[in-house]
RNA sequence: GUGGGUGUAGCUCAGCUGGUAGAGCACUGGGUUGUGGUCCCAGGUGUCGCGGGUUCGAAUCCCGUCACUCACCCCA
């Protein structure tokens, strides 16, 4: 009997569960740095807080959801987005009593029963942010910017951002009725008239080309903000101008989520294949109330942590350390080995990463470990070096060896860790090192 | 939910119109019993996804089934 991971989901495991790992860790590093706090909430809510707060007519509530009942016959739901569930928790934590806006990043796993293709599973990580309690444009350009910058941090250099305006709730409606009218007219098929009643801007980005044909000329919302929405559009982007922030425009850019108003954004990157999202997010003043709390405006985004390194690999970029050590410590005899566990105690308190051969392998097969832990130092110790009070410290990259007293060896790799390496890192590497600080 | 493609060694794959399974990489050992990364030599593993059918004979042809994969709707 063997098993096999579920339909759609995936191991992150050696070697690339290193650049995953820096990934994700990247990623949070500007919210951090921005003054956001972390936030975690349970991986399953109650089946009607998604309902509410994703929306009844969403294709992610009509047929995506893992629902469930636990054994007491509660309807639970594991979460498909994040959003919905910190909100649930600011509101139900008080967390807007206090200063506003409340600023708050996450990471965990979404969970949507979907048919899986290329970057697409049924369990996938984000990395989040939400603010609450501000209608400040100020605020979507920076939860822009951050995603923009932990992109430019990792060195992705071909992700677009896409960027609209959906309108609130005096324009919306007017608009929405405006490009009903337009759609009703189309010769579409019976799933898409259904849109059309149902949630009639969705259609608009519709990817068939017979589709698309058809939408030339349909009215935009860009057209029909009312004075209000357009103002802060404008603000918006004046301040994606200051902070060198480059866009495209994309009037037909809608997102899935019905939570939506004013700005919305998403970040695609043509490497990936048809799922070329690798992130998204947009302003959602008004779900606070709906989930029970004050009138809060709020805006936030959703990152995809898997699909941001297919994207960076499809830029051939690697991130992240690919070593699993700094120090390979070779012991040769029944002394050494004694010695050996001792050393290792010693260095990693002295934060170097640092393992050994076990098994009592000989001196050739422990080299050849050591080489392949990514080591730039290998300790080789016997007991004819232990007798003279020292131990050889060898220098994997350029093969040179050096006895070092017993007493200087934690000390020598400590500073050798910390030397400026010769081999040339790469940005993308500098950048994640910087965020281990 | 709908449509295409693919299932052979741990990984990537070859195997023509049926004759009973291979390569590269990886791994282990040795060349070098106190020295890795290069090189040379040696070594092992397969229910050929599963079930059935055709045939003297099936990895190969047919049917079914499962899985994976790509794409649509939609999304990270």
């Amino acid at each position: 009997m063997s098993f096999q991971a579920p339909k759609g989901t995936y191991d992150v495991y050696p070697p690339t569960s290193a650049s995953w790992l820096a990934v994700r860790d990247t990623l949070a590093r500007p919210p951090r740095l921005a003054g956001y706090q972390y936030i975690e909430t349970p991986t399953f809510e109650d089946t009607s807080l998604f309902v509410r707060g994703v929306g009844e007519s969403t294709d992610i509530v009509t047929k995506e959801m893992y629902t469930f009942s636990d054994r007491s016959g509660r309807s639970l739901t594991l979460r498909p987005e994040g959003t919905a569930s910190v909100l649930r928790a600011v509101v139900e934590r008080g967390l807007y009593r206090g200063q506003l806006p409340v600023k708050l990043w996450y990471t965990g796993p979404n969970f949507r029963y979907e048919q899986p293709q290329s970057g697409r599973y049924r369990q996938h990580t984000q990395v989040g942010v939400e603010t609450v309690g501000s209608d400040d444009p100020a605020l979507d350009a920076e939860v822009i910017w951050m995603a923009a910058e932990a992109h430019r941090m990792l060195g992705l250099r071909r992700a677009r951002l896409l960027l609209n305006s959906l309108g609130c709730k005096e324009c919306r409606p007017a608009y929405r009725e405006l490009l009903q009218n337009f759609l009703r007219r189309l010769d579409l098929d019976a799933d898409t008239r259904r849109r059309v009643e149902i949630n009639p801007l969705r259609v608009l980005d519709d990817k068939r080309a017979e589709v698309q044909a058809q939408l030339v000329g349909a009215p935009l919302i860009v057209d029909h903000l009312c004075g209000p929405c357009k103002e802060f559009h404008d603000e918006v982007r004046a301040y994606l101008v200051d902070l060198e922030v480059p866009w495209e425009d994309n009037p037909k850019l809608v997102r899935g989520l019905d939570y939506y108003v004013r700005t919305t954004f998403e970040f695609v990157h043509d490497g990936l294949g048809s799922q070329s999202a690798i992130g998204g997010g947009g302003r959602y003043d008004g779900l606070v109330a709906e989930l029970g709390g004050p009138d809060l405006g709020g805006v936030g985004f959703g990152l995809g942590v898997d699909r941001t390194l297919l994207a960076l690999q499809a830029e051939g970029v690697t991130v992240g350390d690919q070593s699993r050590c700094d120090v390979f410590v070779v012991p040769l005899g029944e002394a050494a080995r004694r010695y050996a566990v001792r050393l290792l105690r010693d260095l990693r308190r002295a934060g170097v990463r640092s393992d050994t051969a076990y098994g009592g392998q000989g001196l050739k097969g422990a080299m050849k470990a050591a080489n392949r832990s990514g080591s730039t130092h290998a300790v080789v110790v016997g007991d004819r070096d232990l007798d003279q009070g020292t131990v050889q410290v060898r220098d994997l990259r350029t093969g040179d060896q050096v006895a070092v007293a017993l007493g200087d060896v934690v000390r020598t790799l400590a500073a050798a860790r910390n030397a400026p390496d010769q081999a040339g890192t790469s940005r993308a590497e500098k950048a994640v090192k910087e965020g281990d600080e």
